[in-house]
DNA sequence: TGTAATTATGCAAACGTTAGCATAATATTT
DNA sequence: AAATATTATGCTAACGTTTGCATAATTACA
């Protein structure tokens, strides 16, 4: 392996000159510079990080960690691309992101602290809050950096980013609302989940904006986004009176809510009218195409990236929560177009 | 922090013997071990793996990039699911995952060099194989460890694992023929990749062993999968003389073609028969549920894992191949189940 | 009882960097 | 010209481990 002792040793200088030219020194003179660059090119010498953390007390990675339980219930590009937002901004950074699996929310804990015990990694992401997260309140008493993608609960002190679940739920409430729907049914996600309260929120908020009260019946928590998606817009559609209008928290879940639909003879968005949430790529391309919410996932991975940076920086950063807007894309599954033909550009 | 030091002071022992009590070494009393390990338990201590590493000379780490060109030639969930594949390995080798992203083909090279040059890494997964892949010829080249997933070209020696895809093109297209479809169109993915390539020698031979030749105008090669399954679905459709059945390289492609279908009023599978390819998550609750061929993702993940140790360990690993077997999901776009009932549980 | 083998532990060097201090050479000020 | 400031570089210790060699203590063997 080359070191940098091999290019000082071809250069005639330190090792501790070389160290000043890859850093970029201000008191190595032009002339030193140039010729060490031109032997490392030579020796195809490469900084060795693992080195260089050791030294720096500082690992230059950011850990995650990918729960099969919490992807199961985003839908699904969620975790690919929020990955990317991450990623862009650790590059920037020369930092390297650790990644590690695990199926449920046990070994998920475990995984982030391992990381962090280990001095794997420097901070961590977490991708989902839960409604007593124990991970986030560890992590919070042992002062670990971190940020939360989400909102946490019961935690004094923490950073996340998040999107606006209820400002989004309670805007694509209001949409059924305005088209004159009053029933509406909402299929909602585990309910462990912080985010999956906050979508409940923004839907009562509209409802009782409209002065009608929220009817028990008509709201479910789906555990698997597609069967059970079906099987409660099943259920839904033989209470009496049956709902107007079906809000799901998932797209996923919209899909199976048209299965149960179109079995029942129910035409969408005749009989019933559905929205979803997260705008899946498949929204676009169902039958009737189906208005969703669109959430900033990207950006959510550059934003949360961002502040674990921020805190790694200066220590005592202010803690901050930062909510990201989400889309309301009105495409056919409400009726809106026919009834408001302005929408359809939106 | 709290170090080996700190360890060996207060179990009045040498840095050397708690070292050796964290590697269980054979010569360290019975009793020093359960002082030291107690001690290790009252401080918290974890060992610094970064340290480990440097001096080990080895990352304990495994590299991958997440290339979005690449993602998006696959159905969906592929990536979280191999990654889980991997993950369950390198952890049990205390091995962690370093992740990258790229946005295209030229910074997935160069992220996976840097990863490997700096040391990051001890090898890397290459997640996808193009029909002239220079990264892999490099990396052979400088006789990196690396493991590809698919089928690599013009290396002399290299690893890796692979589903059948020969094999599951041929036995997909043989399920149609043997239905008693003639004419058979083929949506592939971009023939850049080598997975694409294969599938279609699999639908050459099927093809010709049923004694017909294989139409160019019956192929075509998408590159975005929901929307040119839909164009390219049009203008099969309007060919004179019309196929009979359509088989999809990928889920995403064949609902793209059940769009087209429909708008064309063409009824599946009495007008045209459509099998896919990759068991999306969605197949099964398309109408009709779609035939496809499922790939043992997470299994290609856990030999890919695997098999990168097994050159870790042993520098002259002799090179292999692996292929793992798909299996044919009958469903209803075929019309099997109604022509040969006993299928159906198959 | 003396020698050899075994068991248990410590010392010190090493892994490849970085950075504070020291020093030498040059430039700037008085 | 002397004093000071600035620029350029080297020496050395440090980061937290592991490990070969040395040594001491114990046990086994003859």
């Amino acid at each position: 392996m080359v070191t940098i002792k091999d290019v000082a040793k071809m250069a005639n200088v330190s090792p501790s000159t070389v160290s000043r030219v890859i850093a970029d020194h201000k008191h190595i003179s032009a002339e030193t510079k140039e010729r060490v660059r031109k032997v490392m090119k030579e020796l195809g010498y490469h900084p060795n990080v693992i080195a260089r953390s050791l030294i720096k007390r500082s690992s230059q990675a950011l850990g995650l960690v990918l729960s099969r339980s919490t992807e199961s219930a985003f839908s699904n590009p969620f975790f690919p691309e929020i990955l990317r937002g991450i990623s862009t901004v650790t590059q920037s950074h020369h930092y390297s992101l650790v990644l590690a699996a695990a199926e449920n929310y046990q070994e998920e804990a475990k995984q982030y602290l391992r990381m962090l015990m280990e001095k794997r990694v420097d901070g961590v992401i977490i991708l989902a809050s839960r409604v007593n997260d124990e991970l986030i309140q560890r992590l919070a008493e042992e002062e670990y950096p971190f940020v939360v993608v989400g909102r946490a609960q019961g935690i004094k002190e923490y950073t996340s980013v998040n999107n606006d679940n209820i400002q989004a739920a309670y805007l694509a409430v209001r949409h059924l609302l305005n088209l004159g729907n009053q029933r509406i049914a909402f299929l909602n996600g585990p309910e462990e989940y912080t985010f999956c309260q906050d979508r409940f929120q923004g839907y009562c908020m509209a409802l009782r904006e409209y002065g009608i009260e929220v009817n028990g019946d008509y709201v479910r928590n789906a555990e698997n986004l597609q069967e059970d998606g079906y099987r409660l817009t099943k259920e839904l559609m033989s209470i009496e009176p049956r709902p107007h209008a079906l809000f799901a928290a998932d797209d996923l879940m919209a899909i199976g809510a048209y299965r149960a639909l179109k079995e029942e003879g129910l035409s969408i968005p005749d009989d019933v009218a559905v929205i979803g949430f997260n705008d899946n790529y498949l929204a676009a391309f169902m039958e009737p195409p189906l208005t969703t919410v669109r959430i900033p996932i990207y950006e959510m991975g550059v934003v949360a990236a961002q502040l674990i940076f921020h805190i790694l920086q200066n220590k005592e950063a202010c803690a901050q929560q930062r909510i990201l807007s989400s889309q309301l894309i009105v495409r056919e599954s409400c009726g809106a177009k026919r009834k408001f033909p302005e929408l359809a550009g939106k």
